[in-house]
DNA sequence: CTCAGTGTTCAGTG
DNA sequence: TCACTGAACACTGA
């Protein structure tokens, strides 16, 4: 589900398990899910150490010994797992980095959105896919500015990665259900005030979820996302979709082209 | 068998 | 050109 804070989680994961070690080999199952040339990755990642890591909004970035940057995108569904004998090989691994230890890495995708490939350094690729600033970086007067002339739903807005990037579905809901603002409300008819619960509500959203690595179950009581369904193990709908403040029945609507869940009294319109 | 889905991109409209 | 909307993408699992 890898939205800001499980991109962040896999990068930790990362940095503790395969940074630092070199590629001997790279498997891919589908190559339709590069965005580079098979030989041209192949040969760019053979020998390679992986030095660094970064990430902005969804996407991590990889540096390796030779400056280029390794570009993994999670899509719907991606996970990484790293281990060391075959028989523990995950299941949907779509794409397998093999070390010169003996492990490897596994880059996990049952939906095969997700994408691998080289760019030529951060900036570029920023530029190249229109990347606004992280959402855990983006100030209060960015924020404002990108929002304020537009008539998109608020929703909609936070969901485009140029504007901030690594918010999704759930926390877009999330952070207005916590900013009690209405999804649909038009962006430039925001008021100061709003925008202000709207950017704090961004950053506690986001950090809770990464101190939490990003387990749903361990987030506070008074989060939205208790009521989608996503749990270990789900309540009956009647229990479930609920406000976690008033109890009441949650609206849930189609916005900004997703499901959209929201309390009408803690967000009016 | 049908359908929704955590994300991104592209075609079509105004 | 821009802002915006909605469909398409690939696949799994309910």
């Amino acid at each position: 589900m890898p939205e800001l804070p499980e991109v962040e989680t896999y990068r930790r994961y990362f940095d503790l398990t395969a940074l630092g070690k070199t590629i001997i080999h790279l498997e891919v199952e589908d190559h339709r899910q590069l965005t580079t040339d098979y030989d041209l990755l192949q040969q760019s990642l053979k020998g390679a150490t992986l030095t660094d890591t970064s990430r902005i909004g969804k996407h991590f970035l990889i540096t390796l010994s030779s400056g280029k940057i390794l570009v993994l995108h999670f899509g719907m569904t991606g996970n990484l797992m790293y281990y060391r004998d075959a028989e523990d090989t995950p299941r949907f691994a779509r794409v397998i980095f093999y070390f010169s230890n003996g492990y490897k890495l596994a880059f996990i995708d049952s939906r095969k959105f997700g994408r691998v490939g080289l760019a030529d350094s951060i900036e570029t690729y920023k530029k190249q896919k229109n990347l606004g600033p992280d959402a855990l970086d983006v100030t209060l007067p960015q924020l404002k500015a990108s929002l304020e002339k537009r008539k998109a739903p608020i929703k909609a807005l936070l969901l485009d990665q140029s504007i901030l990037a690594g918010v999704g579905n759930w926390i877009a809901d999330e952070v207005l259900f916590q900013a009690r603002i209405f999804p649909a409300k038009p962006a430039n008819t925001l008021t100061n005030l709003e925008l202000e619960h709207l950017h704090r509500a961004i950053q506690v959203v986001l950090q809770t979820a990464i101190d939490e690595e990003a387990i749903y179950h361990n987030f506070p009581k008074d989060f939205l996302i208790h009521s989608r369904g996503w749990e270990d193990s789900p309540k009956p709908v009647l229990e479930r979709e609920v406000c976690p403040r008033h109890q009441s029945a949650l609206t849930i609507a189609k916005m900004g082209g997703r499901t959209t869940y929201f309390c009408l009294l803690c967000q009016p319109v």
